[in-house]
DNA sequence: CGCCGATGTGACATCGTTCCCACACGCCAT
DNA sequence: ATGGCGTGTGGGAACGATGTCACATCGGCG
């Protein structure tokens, strides 16, 4: 009872101290000041100091705490990134091309997922803030993410989807003239009962993508049938079922055009599971290249977007940004390719 | 020439000055003690005095420093994350698995990706150093890395890949196992020419992957044929490429392994290539099943692991070695399914 | 009346780094 | 001699948050 364990600690206390810069210092007999000079390069060392303290920090595996730098320097080298969801091979490359810019910089990635969710979107902003990162790449789910950073001092870059244009630097893609132009490629083909599986139509990607269709529709002289435009949410599930109820009727679409991968898997299953031929039955085109789609037969034709140059292009843009806090809002439009596969023919009968 | 900038400063000087805990205490009309004891809960502060400074705090928006905090507690609230290649949907997985759990205890995930390269491997363990993370999960590409963290006091979850079982916790699958177990569903047909695409056959995952495959080949009697194994490295292209050379003899063989994701797709483009029927002229199956497998016709029969919960688990593993420095490593075996698809049957003329 | 514990609060040192400044030399020009 | 410069070094104050410690106040008890 009487006995205490802090008479005889019986843990071997902390095996390795982390050598700091007065290890360092210490070890080559100098103040901490030449230390740190010697180490960053900044001010006078005479040249024989310089290399014993370089020894010195080598020889005790010294490496610098960021943490400490940022604190003194109030400037921090890592940058946040957050997208959706990372399971989606489109933000995964996107993640991937911003991991490789801000690396190839000497910056740091912070990674965060939000599921599309608001409410962890505003979550990972509150973390990023409290971390104090250089600045933040987002594939925005709403206005607020940017307004919080904005107001915490701390500059972001929207990717893909573009929710405040005149106060934000975005990356984007053209996504009008592309859906426009591969929805013209169907109805140059001769189709005229076109679907569009879309997310929804009011926002940003989801509302240039509609635009696009409809004026690839309006220009054929095709009256919008809105029965064929499904707005199906962003799951695969979802997307499933309208497209199996959708072509498994007598006025089922001879086209349809999915406006992003995970619609477009829906539709692809659907067709499968009700057994028609593409593009014998229906022709599908895709926004969004992913794997599958040229894996399967017919492959898919889609428009392909470049997401790692997006996220690589977000994080040279979000550096510039940086280093120049006061110009104007720029946005940077990626050029899109549409990869000619399989799934596309003229509907039957032409 | 006169004239100096530092006399009539032009520019507007920091917009947005954060708010410290400093600015907290002075709008609450404390001390910055008193501030932080009521912002963290920690000792007494009067229920008035306490509702005034979350007042204050909330109205200048104050998010406190993350690396002040840490610091000053010496305890950081970031892990570190390295995968291979985040465009591989299994390492995509993985990360995603491992963001979430992060995150669900209050952890941020640094992420980074090395390419499978060690040098890149080596310095984003350096970056994570720096950046003092309470520890690293990692599927390592070489025993370095561990080594180099624990060096710097750093805990380190290998996943997937495990290279320092006697020193270090490991998240894994049962690889030798798993293939034991897809080798034997060939063998169990009737193959007898079972050819295996593999990465390596020396280390860790590709060696146990290998070992499983020559069980299933010895239960059945089977002498193994080294020229159906066929050792392509990490790219699509190597593995396309000899998979054209061996489907394309008249000794082909009758099944294909693929040890994993990225030379399966390798496989099944070199299978369309020169057209043979799957599974009608040659079964395949896959370590890894990733979105394509299912999409394309028919089917891919794969080994499942699940990516995400590697991920999770790793980072629960990492917080527990974390609170408990002492224990002996442990490793965690992840249970995988074998997706059954139909890609396999009978060899022909059985 | 003096002492105690319970309840609150503020001063100050600290974490690891940087960097401003003071200072110390040696040398040259006044 | 004195001043000034170029070169080199160390002292010490930040950065923002935390936590130890001393102290202040109050009510109650011996």
């Amino acid at each position: 009872m009487a006995q205490d364990a802090t008479d005889t600690p019986s843990a071997p206390g902390p095996v390795v101290r982390r050598a700091t810069i007065k290890d360092v210092a210490e070890m080559a007999a100098v103040s901490r000041s030449t230390a740190s000079r010697a180490l960053t390069g900044r001010g006078y060392v005479a040249e024989g100091v310089r290399s014993r303290v370089l020894a010195a920090a080598e020889k005790l595996g010294y490496v610098p705490d960021a943490t400490a730098r940022h604190l003194k320097q109030q400037v921090s080298l890592s940058i946040g990134v957050l997208v959706s969801d990372l399971r989606n091979s489109f933000y995964a490359e996107l993640a991937a091309g911003a991991g490789r810019a801000s690396r190839e910089h000497g910056y740091s990635m912070m990674l965060a997922d939000d599921g599309g969710l608001v409410d962890d979107e505003a979550g990972a902003a509150e973390a990023f803030v409290a971390l104090r990162v250089a600045g933040v790449v987002v594939t925005p789910v709403s206005r607020a993410v940017t307004d919080y950073l904005r107001r915490h001092g701390i500059p972001a870059v929207e990717v893909d989807r573009q929710f405040a244009p005149d106060e934000c630097d975005a990356v984007v893609v053209d996504n009008r003239a592309a859906a426009r132009r591969v929805t013209e490629q169907l109805t140059g083909l001769g189709h005229r009962r076109i679907a569009l599986f879309i997310d929804e139509t009011d926002w940003t990607t989801g509302r240039d993508r509609y635009w696009g269709y409809r004026a690839a529709l309006d220009a054929a002289g095709i009256q919008e049938d809105p029965s064929y435009v499904v707005s199906s949410g962003w799951d695969i599930e979802t997307a499933y079922n309208a497209a199996l109820r959708l072509l498994d009727t007598a006025s089922r679409p001879t086209a349809v055009f999915a406006a992003n991968n995970v619609l477009a898997e829906g539709v692809w299953r659907a067709a499968a599971q009700v057994k028609l031929d593409i593009p014998g039955d229906v022709s599908v085109v895709s926004f969004d290249d992913v794997p599958w789609m040229s894996m399967v037969t017919p492959g898919v034709t889609a428009v392909a977007q470049d997401a790692a140059t997006l996220g690589s292009t977000a994080v040279d843009r979000l550096l510039r940004r940086i280093s120049a806090p006061a110009e104007p809002p720029a946005v940077d439009v990626i050029p899109v390719d549409i990869i000619q596969r399989g799934s596309v023919a003229p509907p039957r009968g032409t």
